[in-house]
Order: structure tokens, then sequence, then C-alpha cells
DNA sequence: GCAAACCTTGCGGGATCTCGCAAGACGGAC
DNA sequence: GTCCGTCTTGCGAGATCCCGCAAGGTTTGC
């Protein structure tokens, strides 16, 4: 069995490598990646079926990182190891997972017991083995009770972003006031209307509603990040 | 020699006291605390002089801690050991210094040697010293060329946390118009008018800025939760 | 078939934002 | 003193945003 780690920091590469040497002695190979594109790379050519992938990574997203990787090849198994359980990436990870894949979640502040266990789950048993934490928002976020569908997800990007009403209307193939209402559906639900403290005077609910967000994690720097890059993508071809 | 270490992750905390043991053997004791407000409380029960922080952490902030740390004892050294050099952090650091103080800002990404280097010139030397990356935002954040001013920052974060032009002008005891003149100088650094590709159509300015300004690393979460506080606070006493 | 819930769309009005034009205040350079 | 650059403020116009009201469409369940 090969075993392929993807992880930025050496501290924590050393650490994972370690770890997996000690939960599945089974494993007669361990390669190390220090980048996500450096990691896609050498899954594609020694056709790696077993990675650990950190999220945060500056070079190349983990989550982009899986996603070429699952694209050639959806019966890998992936471990992603993370030190946050933000919405944003949560929802980034099970927007890409292909049906039936084995896959797991696991925060970095585990302890490392729980990472060999989600190690061999995982690798040798084809488990999802999904971190307590995180199991919450995904329920919350995929769920929708209480939680944000795709559209209203969406429009929140898209003001992010700094569209216009109208830039947003053409973008998602609705009108002016589908949007408008999409935006009412949004300032809803993130209740940015009034001032805490305040009687009089409100917030300017479109920049508000980008920082509650973020606050709330339900909006990140690496989310940010990949909308831009998809907008871009976007205008070229408008 | 006593020193004090402050950082989250366990991983990061046994090589930092690794590395300290090594590079300053003067040293007879390493205290380690798990985040911001346990450093604190160790710093002033046992008066620390020396002391590694972290930047980044969940409970209570490097910066923050750092402030309450200085405020008690503007003497003591701070080696701050961060993993990204955003603008945001930077300047926060090179706000709260006192006088005098020696410190020092070096990137996890830096070489054993570096740090150990580091260790050695602020808590024996009581020099400063500032990695290369950070000194060059530093220079231009704080000179003001090509950077941001203070104002510029000021109404950036103000527009970042959703409050109106009139909502700023009452909180910075400024006139409507003079709001906006800086809301259009900051418009104009940052360069948020047309969209890339496109002829006609702009972006939501306000909100477009607020992002521009995440993506170029002006601005990034610690700063916005620590702006949010201040608000909060602002608003109490309304 | 009908009702209820939801989403989409149009219209219109009031608030807010963006910004050109222009006048005054202040400080530094000569 | 005088000139110049920077900062502040007022006025006003046009665009955009926020949103109540209301009509039509689709889906779901009875």
């Amino acid at each position: 069995m090969k075993i392929l780690i993807v992880e930025d920091d050496p501290l924590h590469r050393a650490y994972l490598h370690e770890a997996v040497r000690a939960a599945l002695p089974e494993c007669d190979s361990v390669t190390e990646a220090e980048h996500g594109t450096q990691g896609e790379e050498l899954a594609r050519q020694y056709g790696f079926e077993n990675i650990v992938l950190d999220l945060q990574m500056a070079v190349r997203n983990g989550i982009e990182a899986a996603r070429t990787i699952w694209k050639e090849r959806p019966e890998t198994r992936i471990l992603f190891w993370s030190n946050y359980s933000d919405e944003a990436y949560v929802r980034g990870v099970s927007r890409i997972v292909p049906d039936g894949a084995a896959y797991g979640y696991v925060l970095k502040s585990a302890s490392d017991e729980r990472l060999k266990l989600a190690l061999r789950s995982i690798f040798i048993e084809s488990q999802c083995v999904i971190d307590r934490e995180v199991r919450g928002l995904q329920q919350r976020s995929l769920g929708q009770a209480r939680g944000f569908t795709d559209a209203e997800y969406e429009i929140l990007v898209d003001i992010a972003l700094g569209l216009t009403d109208r830039a947003i209307a053409r973008r998602r193939h609705l009108s002016l006031r589908s949007v408008q209402n999409r935006l009412q559906q949004l300032y809803d639900k993130l209740e940015v209307y009034h001032l805490p403290g305040q009687e009089e005077g409100r917030f300017n609910l479109r920049s508000r509603a980008v920082t509650v967000a973020m606050l709330r994690k339900l909006l990140n720097y690496s989310a940010l990040e990949k909308a831009e890059s998809e907008l871009q993508e976007w205008l070229g071809r408008g």
C-alpha cells in the first residue's frame, strides 16, 4: 500500500508521516508533496489511491487539488486534514466528492488516536470518517435546515465579489427583481438589519452581509479567491 | 533567563521549544502557553521579559495579547512568529510596539538558522529583527509611499463593517462629503472601477473595495474581528 | 381539481451612494 | 507674504439599492 501526503508545513508533514507509519504498518511507501500542484502531479504520475491532503495551502488549495485528482480518478481515497471547520471549506469539500468515494475530514486539533483511527478507516476499510464538529456544519449546510440554500450562497458570493444587481442578473440569468428578492432573503437570514445597540440608523446591508458571513465563517479567504477566479473566467467569456 | 512560548499548535509549540533550547543554552526555563489568554496570565504572573508569540490563535489573537502584555510592561521583548506576512498583521503589530521596545517578526517558513539567529538577536542583544518579506510591507505600509494612509485604512475598515456613509461620518466626526471623498480616494488606490474584461458595466464599488482589499491581504479575518468588536464597543457607548 | 407554498417578475418610490464642481482652511516651501 | 498641495465641506444630479405591492408560474400534497 502506498500513501501520498500533501501538506505545506514541514512540521505537520513530518508529523503526518510519522502518524501514517504508526497507524498503517501495512503501508510500505509514504511520499510527500509540499503543495497542491506537486500533489496533483505525483498523484497522476504514480496513480496514488490513498492521499492525505491539507486544505489550506498557499500554492494550490486542497480543494482545487482534490477536484482534479478526483476528476482523473474518482475512486481515490482522500483524507482532508484541516485547521478549521469553516462552513466555506466544508461546503467546498462536499461539493466535489464523487458519488461513492471514500473520504474523511479530520481537524488538526484532533488527538493522535482520532487521526490514526481515521487513517485506518478510510484507507483500509474505505469508510467515510467526518469529524464531529465538521459533521454538524455539514448537516446544516446541506440539509437546508437553518442553513443556506445554494441560491443564497451563490448570491452571497456575488455581492462579496462586488457585482451590481444588474451584473448578477446577467450572470445568473435572472431578472433584476429576482436578484433583489434573493438579496432580501439573504439579509433576513444573516440578520443584518438594525445596529445592535442603536435605535435609529442602519447598516449598509450589502457590505454588512458579506462581513457577517465572514465572521460566521460562511465565507473565507479561499472561497473568495476561488470565486474571484471564476468571475474572471466568466468575464473573459462574457 | 526565562522564556515564554505562546502558540496554539502543539507541533509548532514543540518545535519552538526545541529551537529555543538549541539557540539559547543560557536559557534555563522554558514555559509554554496554549493560547493568548493563558499567555497573558503567565506573563503577568511570572513577569516574563522574553516571549515568543504566535499571531494567529483561535482563543486570543497574538496582537491582542501583545498589546496587553506591553501595556503592563513595555520593555518586554517579543518575537512574533507568524504564518503570513499579511499587511493587516504587519500593520497591527507596528501599531502597538512601544517606543524603544525590542521585538522581532519571523515567518514560520523561515529556516531553523534564521529563527535561531532571531532568537539570539532579540533576547540576548535586544535588537529588532524583522523578516525581509515583512520589512517590505512595513515600509510601504507606514511610509505612505504607494501604501495606505491611516485615514484610508480606517475608512476601508468602516465600509467593511457595513457602516453607511452617515454612520461613518458620526463615528469619525466628519461631514458626509468628507467621508465620500475618502471613499473615492480608497477606490482610486484599489483600482476597483471597471470590470477587467468588460467594456460597459461596473462594480459595486463599496463591496468590491472590501474584497479587493482582502484578496490583496490589506485586510484579513482577524483584522475584521478586531474591528467588529471595536464597533460593538462604540455602539454600546453610542 | 384545488389549495398552499414557493419562486420569479414588473412597477414604483424613497433612501443611499457616487462623484463633479467649487469654496474655504491649514500648513509648508520659497 | 505668497503660492501650492492637501484636507474639509456644501450643493446637486444621476445611478443604484432596498423593498412594499401585486400578478403569474411551478411544485407538492390532499
